[in-house]
DNA sequence: TATAATCTGTTGCATTTGCAACATCCTTTT
DNA sequence: AAAAGGATGTTGCAAATGCAACAGATTATA
């Protein structure tokens, strides 16, 4: 039985010489892409790791969404707008494959096993995203920074129990819940004199 | 050619004795699904529409989000969590397409017409609802009330030029938005008096 | 190793938002 | 047509958050 959810068991699998995708290396710190114009781009990280990468008014730079193994992205989920400009940028060494989205049930040519290995990875694949999705969005909808935190914290002890770190700095937490850094740090300094949970940077454990 | 993005078109072509699928009428204020255990459920709208609901602990109705035709929900999307409810209601007469999702390769039985048919929109169905997450959160992702309202207004005003009905009424609106209703109002009466907008009830012209 | 740059935590203060209470308007029901 | 229930708009006040400035810790770079 074939394993569907992780896309880098099949990439030595099929032949590159498809015409619409590419698979590319980049080191830390480069760009994989921009959301500027729409090319129906659609993206698979297949090694490393990724954020998308805003930069303000002020030139700050704002990690708005981070990106590992599995996970898709590309302009084809924005409805791309002048005043604000998106760049994907290597975390780390990765892998990425890259295409053009028409319809995933298009082929370039009659039998194009990249096509078809991508028909059978691309439901799991979606599903997981709308999931993260629509997480983010039950976080995003809490009225207060206290409860942003302690909801994100239970998703995370969902998956590593009640110790884990977080996948972001400190900066980068107070980003991705939309709040302000330093009222974030005012509101974990609460948590922890309250014995809610003890922190250290990105180090957190739940006490109750 | 056929058209892959609106599932009504092809729902009296197959037959529907598979035995993973229903499709399902609904009358005003019928409750179509909640979303309370793990049964990896999916559904799509084929007329009609629905409120995904929740009840707050003072009982409060609170719209999160709106189904129309070729919308997907379902408890896949959702890691379940005890301390929140959420139901599915019909906001007018509505067809329902449910089922339950393993993979959307594995079918029931060797020719099933319907698996065939799901699979050629499933595509399309999937990626306009993550365009339509990924621009939720980014609308909850201003920090001012009026920066939302004035991005929500833009992306309506994109489909609908500078005069448009909301699909949400006003108190509808704040909880899609996440903000306080009468501190919405408040700030919409502002926009108004600096001529920004003009409106009434859900009816918004746009002066710039 | 020294220096620079970035991240973290703290605090005071201004602004924004949420909450509550109420009046008015609109819609639905009887 | 009257009454009831719900939605909208307004306002005062309290609470939460953003902003700014700074000090100390950590990490990256020369």
């Amino acid at each position: 039985m074939k394993n569907n959810s992780d896309i880098s068991s099949f990439i030595s699998d099929f032949s590159t010489n498809c015409s619409k995708v590419q698979i590319k290396k980049f080191n830390k710190g480069e760009t994989i892409t921009t959301f500027l114009v729409n090319r129906n781009q659609f993206c698979v990280i297949i090694s490393g790791s990724a954020d998308l990468v805003r930069y303000d008014y002020n030139g700050n730079r704002i990690v708005t969404e981070r990106f590992s193994k599995n996970s898709i992205f590309g302009e084809i989920f924005y409805h791309i707008n002048t005043n604000s400009e998106f760049v994907v940028e290597a975390k780390e060494k990765s892998e990425v494959l890259l295409f053009s989205y028409d319809d995933i049930n298009e082929k370039c040519k009659a039998n194009c096993p990249f096509h078809e290995q991508l028909k059978s990875f691309f439901p799991n694949l979606v599903i997981s995203k709308i999931t993260e999705l629509t997480s983010r969005i039950e976080l995003l909808s809490r009225r207060t920074t206290r409860d942003k935190l302690l909801g994100y914290f239970n998703l995370l002890s969902k998956q590593h129990g009640k110790s884990f770190t977080l996948p972001f700095s400190i900066t980068e937490l107070a980003n991705y819940l939309v709040v302000d850094r330093s009222s974030m740090t005012r509101e974990l300094s609460i948590l922890k004199k309250d014995e809610f949970i003890k922190q250290e940077r990105n180090k957190i454990t739940l006490l109750y």
